[in-house]
RNA sequence: GGCGGCAUAGCCAAGUGGUAAGGCAUCGGUCUGCAAAACCGACACUCUCCGGUUCAAAUCCGGAUGCCGCCUCCA
């Protein structure tokens, strides 16, 4: 079977087909440094993540880039305001980024190019740009000339005349069109620079990654990926200058994942409801929230919202109770074989990566195996079953992103966490249930459910279960 | 003004011409001393509305209404 993706340049579904056969190119455009991440920022590294992942898993070879964007307006902006220097906040936000995304599980890419580490390449590419005359300088700035470009619009389907009329754009006289846009910008006083042939200045910010995805990717390969508003101007000017310079197709695909709404409404500045990757890390456990960003296709907008969230941690506590009923169930085997439901998994991701169906697929797996358990947990072919299954749920949480945590533990942990926040006794609680099960072993059935009864009022629940009395915590 | 997207049960959400996945919630049941968890069953004769194409439409075409995004270096 082979993948199929949407192809933002087409508007269509298509077959993949990779430049090289059995490798991938793929580049991602990574954040602007300036600001801790949001669930946005999330939303896009997780979905690439998971692309990633499952091409990995399909047998290719997959060279993939992110990038970061290190230097920049709102970074030389933010440094002005706390007085300090730009490559001081790109630094710290950048391993800010790096924890965000380690609590994420999201795998590290296998390059992660900066733009002040390849000025040169930069540089090269602006001079090559002026050469072919798709560029011109002006007291120490250089355009690009949109109207060089016949193509200019091709992938956000917009039209040069068209967007004229609209002239909510900034009116630099100098420029020949006001669509033209920065590969170079001359230096202000205090501002971070480097030499280049027109005095100093800094890239412009959709030149570093046309530079970038060509010294690692080639000047064409496969897949260029990034969140929707990169749509346009930054995706449809690397592809002009790109193209341009290079003179053949840039990426074969363009991806673009949806955004992440908070309540409903777009994250803002005005509105300042901006959910950072760090606070939801605090509500939610990582994998809920993987979980949460990948139960909707990635192409659709997503609402958070704390029922979703919810509804996306129960989901995961549903996942980790059957493979801890696995774990107990001692079932010995070194079987590896998938079956049935990594197939149809596969089929959903092969089909633009459909990971919202994929999952109903693993809830699929989760209920049959849970009533084989329930029902004849020991025939031979039922224990063939629940192997089978069990390797399939631990792939397709491999591609998810999810299940890195042992399932006795990941209660634990979070019985622990709760624990702290709803400020409960420990000690007291298990007096409790001590006393519950002397009364139980009375057969005093009043007493016991009295003591049921007082902890529900302390938002503990009572499961008693073959091998003794566990407790949970509900959230108040 | 230009361009694009979406509308499926109480809520979230798949579905890409063959008779509506999955999750949450709710209501019955099995299990349990009682519960919880798990499982079983019920829950959209119908997919915003109106036309059209077709043997067949949630799916394709046209129109209407509503919501949203981009055109501001916001993922």
């Amino acid at each position: 079977m082979t993948i199929s993706l949407f192809n933002t340049l087409t508007r269509k579904k298509e077959k993949f087909k990779p430049i090289q056969e059995g490798k991938v190119g793929m580049y991602v455009c990574g954040p602007t440094v300036y600001d801790s991440c949001h669930i946005g920022h999330a939303r896009s590294a997780i979905v690439f993540d998971v692309i990633y992942r499952y091409f990995l898993a399909s047998g290719f070879d997959v060279t993939y880039v992110r990038n970061f964007t290190d230097v920049d307006d709102k970074i030389i902006n933010r440094a002005n305001q706390l007085g300090i220097q730009s490559h001081e906040v790109s630094e710290k936000y950048i391993l800010e980024f790096y924890e965000d995304m380690d609590a994420l599980h999201v795998q590290r890419p296998t390059y992660e190019p900066y733009a002040t580490k390849h000025i040169d390449n930069i540089i090269q590419l602006v001079e090559t740009l002026i050469q072919k005359q798709f560029a011109y300088e002006i007291d120490g700035d250089v355009y690009f000339k949109v109207e060089s470009f016949a193509d200019y619009g091709k992938l956000s389907g917009r039209k040069l005349e068209d967007m004229e009329a609209g002239a909510r754009v900034d009116v630099d006289k100098r420029k020949e069109n006001p669509f033209d846009f920065a590969l170079w910008k001359s230096a202000k006083p205090g501002e971070p620079s480097w030499d280049s042939p027109w005095g100093a200045g800094r890239p412009g910010w959709h030149i570093e990654c046309s530079a970038m995805s060509s010294k690692y990717l080639g000047e064409h390969f496969d897949i260029h990926g990034g969140g929707k508003d990169l749509i346009f101007p930054h995706h449809e000017n690397e592809i002009a200058q790109s193209e341009s310079a290079f003179n053949k197709p840039f990426s074969t695909y363009w991806v673009h994942n949806g955004f992440v709404n908070i309540d409903s409404e777009k994250m803002s500045k005005s509105l300042g409801n901006f959910m950072m990757i760090k606070d939801a890390l605090k509500r939610y456990h990582p994998e809920a929230i993987r979980l949460f960003l990948l139960s909707s296709h990635y192409r659709s907008p997503i609402d958070f919202t704390e029922q979703s969230m919810d509804e996306a941690s129960q989901g995961l506590d549903k996942i980790y109770s059957l493979m801890d009923r696995l774990d107990k169930a001692d079932l010995k085997t070194s079987q590896t074989k998938t079956g049935e439901y990594w197939k149809k998994f596969s089929e959903a991701m092969d089909d633009d990566f459909n990971t919202a169906r994929g999952i109903g697929v693993l809830f699929d797996a989760i209920r049959i195996t849970n009533r084989i358990l329930d029902e004849a947990p020991n025939r031979d072919n039922s224990i063939d079953s629940i192997i089978c299954a069990r390797v399939d749920i631990q792939k397709i949480g491999e591609i998810l992103g999810i299940l890195h945590e042992n399932p006795e533990n990941y209660f634990k942990t979070k019985k622990t966490a709760a624990i702290q926040e709803e400020a409960i006794d420990a000690i007291r609680v298990e007096e409790m249930i001590q006393a519950r099960k002397n009364a139980r072993k009375e057969k005093e059935w009043a007493k016991a459910d009295q003591i049921r009864q007082e902890l529900e009022k302390m938002n503990i629940i009572l499961e008693d279960r073959p091998d003794g009395t566990i407790w949970k915590i509900v959230k108040s």
